[in-house]
DNA sequence: CAAACCTTGACACGCCCGTGATAAGGTTGA
DNA sequence: TCAACCTTATCACGGGCGTGTCAAGGTTTG
């Protein structure tokens, strides 16, 4: 099996070098090192990545989200404490639901396709 | 029950007016409004407002965080995009672990106690 | 050995987040 | 009525995110 370069991998996942380097240091995606500290990545981080920019692109959320979801999957008590505070809103918003809060969310694109 | 206007509620939640506002904005906590706007706060919406600051102390996390964790809850599709990229990983960063991804999703406050 | 590729580190830039301040104008209540 | 409080909108600012680029130095390979 062969393992791909960094400058290999950005070709053929869509993502430049440098951000192959950010979303590892992330924690999202990191590959194997050769002895001398090339990064070597396998065909499991090249689907990782491919599948991870569609996540990004089709929902239109950040690579701190994602992190934010493995911190949540990961830690029990930070799952718990952010559950038990969505769950005391209940029937709260109403007059927000698609109004402010869906576009805060989403303003990410949002502002710079308005712009344009 | 007395409804508080947003100074009061301020002044007893810890936060400032106008983060009242921008909470309200992020569609955290969205309070009732008189007859003429003015906000009106609950006595839920200022328990919700004092457990979400400690829920950001305690974990360090943003208040982008709840509102993705909240879309989260609220989008089903998300939810399982999400959690199928995430359980894709399975048993991949080992080096990582304590490393990049710790300190990348908890730089907020560190950086700041590191500089001082 | 030299070209081509890799590594980390740093500077830079534009946009977003959290936050305060201030302006211009409506509401409330003694 | 007038002081005190509210509303939205806007400017400002430091720090973070996403990203490119460049420098200084190792590695690989023809």
């Amino acid at each position: 099996m062969p393992a791909l370069t960094i400058n290999e991998a950005a070709t053929t996942t869509g993502w430049s070098p440098r951000m192959l380097r950010y979303v590892e240091q992330a924690g999202l995606v990191a590959p194997e090192r050769s002895p001398s500290g090339y990064r070597l990545y396998g065909a499991a981080e090249l689907q990782r990545l491919r599948t991870l920019k569609e996540l990004l692109d089709r929902f239109d959320i950040s690579l701190s989200d994602v992190a934010f979801a493995r911190r949540v999957a990961a830690a029990a008590d930070l799952r718990e404490a952010v559950q038990a505070w969505l769950h005391s809103e209940a029937r709260r918003p109403e007059h927000v639901e698609a109004e402010d809060w869906l576009r805060f969310e989403q303003q990410k694109h949002e502002r710079l396709l308005a712009a344009a």
